[in-house]
DNA sequence: TTTCGATGGTGAGGCAGTTCACACAGCCGC
DNA sequence: GCGGCTGTGTGAACTGCCTCACCATCGAAA
């Protein structure tokens, strides 16, 4: 019954030339363009709970996810965290770093074994230079990033708990129906994306698993009404 | 006593083509096309109070701030407001949709009179499409602007009221020194830009004015003490 | 001059969420 | 198969901030 984590390495559905091919970022560039920078990339693969880079380090990079998830959080003073974003396959991260050279702001942390790809900065602004096109994409993610951003800020300052556990518990699982609509995650790390303690959360979920609204496992939440779920993120509150 | 508001235009101090020209943006581009991107643009005065684009409306285009200055905000449902930037002479805004094409995700209102200049989207994006270099600005402008956003994600989960409170009104008030460190704000925006209400904001900053550290007029704040307000920014907490 | 909206000031009471203190289960490495 | 760590579950006590309900003052408009 529980969530299988990922053990040994993780299947390598797509290598790194095809993420390319296939990734809006580079999709529409010719084909020698994308060997080019194939020749610049390396892989790296971590295990689940690995640093991947720190607040404060020098932003060398680029990263994309070609299998895993990845988090970026930072830590305040006292020891807590927040998530500003997730990423799994198929994204990138680390972009603000790479573009403007300043270092990182956040921690970005594995939260499943993972296999990376990773691109220079002194390799890539080059590249970048040169090809207006995909800065105009680079342009639309942060564009859509910040959109995120604010949005969580607004989340934040407007939603109570159950509004903002119910909101994410449908984006974790967004994609997936029926019995397949589960998220492999921890009850610390959801508490982390909504802002608030461990111990809040777990009450909270614990009140919809009672009524049969989602299915708690170690190390991972299904979602089995997400009818009930997406009203309480449209209400605000708990109309049950 | 009370902080004078601009009743008539204010002054006008720099034209259009001299914003341009002075400008990180377009500091760099030769003067005919300067000149060029000066004929799209509009200017617009508007008055205290008045909103200048509303969420949801078809981002149209980029602002820059001539004179005056504009809160960008988002209510809530239940008619509470949190501010997300603030912008003064010489910066510009709405770059988001101007990019992206999408609609407007918050409102803009003038918090003095201001004027404005506006460029409009289709006359600019085919602009930028051969200017790659003012693309890379608009990238490290975007930069900024998620690291700004994503600090206060940060303030808002870690920090309390006093510590955000000391943080914001150093900001409103940075540049100045002596006497002339304040900012003409009302109490009611001040605490839109924490995220608090109103009357707990009212409250510290009354605290803080019993013990000379700020004054409080109606319609702004000066700050005598600033390395008091720093050590409370810093420490977290009101150790006075 | 009067009225009225916007701003500032203040206390009492309430509550959402935190903090702390546990207890208990699985899983991992040795 | 034995510690020890991580993940989860739960209640009691506490508290920072909000909400509500006012009042006072100022400035501008009527």
């Amino acid at each position: 019954m529980s969530i299988p984590r990922a053990k040994q390495a993780p299947q390598r559905t797509r290598d790194k030339l095809s993420l390319l091919r296939s990734h809006p970022l580079f999709r529409d560039l010719p084909g020698a363009v994308i060997e080019h920078l194939g020749s610049y990339m390396r892989t790296r693969r971590v295990a689940r709970g690995t640093t991947i880079f720190t607040k404060g380090d020098p932003g060398t990079g680029l990263m994309g996810v070609l299998a895993g998830a990845v988090k970026v959080s930072v830590a305040s003073a006292e020891g807590k965290d927040i998530v500003l974003n997730t990423f799994r396959e198929g994204d990138i991260f680390g972009e603000i770093a790479l573009l403007d050279g300043r270092p990182r702001t956040a921690d970005a942390i594995a939260m499943a074994d993972c296999e990376l790809i990773v691109i220079e900065r002194r390799d890539f602004v080059p590249f970048l230079g040169s090809h207006p096109d995909v800065m105009l994409k680079f342009i639309e993610i942060l564009c859509s990033r910040l959109r995120h951003t604010s949005e969580q800020v607004q989340d934040i300052t407007f939603l109570n708990l159950p509004t903002r556990l119910a909101k994410t518990l449908l984006q974790l699982t967004a994609g997936e129906e029926g019995a397949r609509r589960k998220a492999a995650i921890t009850q610390r790390e959801i508490s982390q994306m909504i802002g608030m303690s461990r111990e809040s959360t777990n009450k909270q979920l614990r009140a919809w698993a009672k009524r049969g609204w989602i299915r708690l496992e170690r190390g991972g939440v299904g979602v089995t009404a997400p009818d009930k779920l997406a009203a309480i993120a449209a209400e605000g509150f708990d109309a049950s």
